[in-house]
DNA sequence: CTGAAAGCGCTTACAG
DNA sequence: CTGAAAGCGCTTACAG
């Protein structure tokens, strides 16, 4: 390994002159500057990153905190946020919580002893724990799809968003409209959604019949299940339609109800929520809510990078949504 | 931030004792060690990842360099290479070339400068500029998809899978079978799964037609396209089945043909490869062939892994897959 | 069983 | 415009 040493004798100068010249700090005379980075060229040198940041208390490096990688969702984010920090030459330190919350906890401290310069989260549930342990980093962070209190947090719309689609079915003339949400420990997708449609369904007037509410846990296959054990239950008043907070529990609603012989959307309507790019390929294919996942990404990205560099931001950024009508309702 | 030198001074030892105790090597009495421990835990020290680093020369992170994060193969292969490296304690820089075949020997280098301590790199293309680079880090490495001649690679088991399905479709009585591929830089999707269909077709005596022959670039979009070139120019001889070798572009030709008023499997018969979720839900349901992405990744890890701790490993690790029968044939 | 000392490769006041 | 020196927080021979 050639180090600023070999850099400085080569050039006969002092590894000061090096770094200033590779750093841009202080002066140089162009004759040295130009040797230097001749033979900067020649050799390939690249600076320790560990002896810099053991100096420097700055590492170039950011840490995400995901739920789970292999999502659509996921993905998209983390392409939003490495598109702005590899622009100024940050990596991403990636770790998965697989859906663990106090992994949660422990990847914050962990990052922080990797020295990472921020962190951004994506989280799925807020707790006391969690906002202490992310409080005790002193590091600069975003939490990303929750709002987390006393932090900068890039939100989704997520009782706007519930609110219009299920106005919408209402609208179409749907009354009996049954609901597939997910746990309330998740206060973006669990609370919010499922609040904007209790609520919209009551300013309609229209009752709240628990027989129609079910709870998944994000996979197709609990959106299979939930809708399976609606259509049990409900005898021969059965919904219309059926609102599921997410695209994937909805796709597997689609699933149960196209075994059944109910055809989409005649018999029942189904949305969700995600616009996934399976919610467009399957048939019918689905009317969901467009998130701005890899936006969400790059917002998220750019308030970590103005907080590294001591600038104030705003405590809350909500992302805009759309709704995309097709064909099951 | 607490320093090994707190610690040492909280405890009435040397940070010689303490650093010992933490990495275990060599003695300490046990009433020194309890003692050590105790205000650890107390204090929440961690220690300096750099200043070890800068020291040991190692960093206890793996480089992963990706063609393009956001999809289900990349985010399943991670998911598997994750867990494998989180039980030793390494974490995992991303890095993606967004498919950019400059940036994959760019970020070899990069990591490199990062003290990663090896790499797994996840190629779409093989080049000697890059096979260079990546001799030139003298790192533990990994090749995953792509056989790189000279390092350890895990891979799929691309002709055999493609010989497979083109047999498969053969059985079921199809004489004139399309195909759309990609490019020929991409020795495993581009090269091993056309010279796959070609020569098992030949072997059955049938005519390798041109005309019913497309090359796309991994997207839905050109699979559509592909398609609709191949239905163009058939006239009254058109294909009776379509071998896409990736599931994108496959459910991209389904559009196309859905969108035609051709049946599925009736007119035209559809296969992919990849088994990715959507296939299973699109309609109808594809069939395709299933590649164990998670378990490559684990391999991979393992494999570098061992490479790390200067164990020997074979060359070359194919993959298992398995053909996934479904509707659309 | 324990500690003093050197050194990893940088950056940054400080001095000239 | 340039350099000598200190120091970031660790680990590891070496000595006792």
């Amino acid at each position: 390994m050639t180090t600023i040493n070999d850099i400085a004798k080569m050039a006969n100068v002092s590894r000061t002159t090096v770094s200033r010249v590779l750093n841009n700090s202080g002066y140089a005379s162009e004759d040295v500057r130009k040797r230097i980075l001749k033979i900067v060229e020649e050799t390939g040198y690249m600076p320790s990153v560990s002896a810099k940041s053991l100096r420097t208390k700055k590492s170039g490096v950011i840490g995400v905190i995901l739920p789970k990688i292999s999502t659509e969702t996921a993905s998209r984010v983390v392409g939003g946020i490495n598109e702005v920090v590899a622009k100024e030459d940050f990596q991403i330190l990636l770790t998965d919580t697989e859906l663990d919350k106090e992994k949660e906890i422990e990847y914050v401290r962990l990052l922080k002893s990797r020295h990472v310069d921020g962190i951004i989260l994506l989280s799925t549930n807020v707790n006391d724990r969690l906002i202490q342990a992310v409080t005790e980093t002193n590091l600069p962070f975003i939490s990303l799809g929750q709002a987390l209190p006393g932090f900068t947090s890039v939100v989704y719309d997520d009782y706007h968003a519930a609110v219009d689609m299920t106005n919408m079915l209402i609208q179409k003339g749907h009354e009996k409209i049954a609901f597939i949400g997910v746990g309330e420990d998740d206060p973006a997708v669990g609370v919010l959604r499922k609040n904007a449609y209790v609520n919209t369904l009551e300013k309609h007037g229209y009752a709240i019949d628990d027989r129609f509410m079910e709870v998944g846990d994000f996979s197709i296959e609990s959106g299979y299940e939930g809708m399976k054990r609606i259509l049990k239950r409900c005898g021969d008043q059965c919904p219309t339609a059926v609102f599921v907070v997410t695209d994937r529990m909805a796709i597997g609603a689609m699933e149960y109800l196209k075994e059944q012989g109910y055809r989409i959307p005649e018999d029942i309507a189904v949305t969700g929520i995600g616009a996934s790019t399976m919610s467009k390929y399957v048939s019918p294919s689905l009317t969901t809510i467009q998130y701005h996942n890899k936006e969400a990404g790059r917002k998220a990205a750019e308030l970590l990078l103005a907080q590294m560099k001591n600038q104030k931001t705003d405590d809350k950024f909500v992302q805009t949504y759309r709704l995309i009508s097709r064909d099951s309702v």
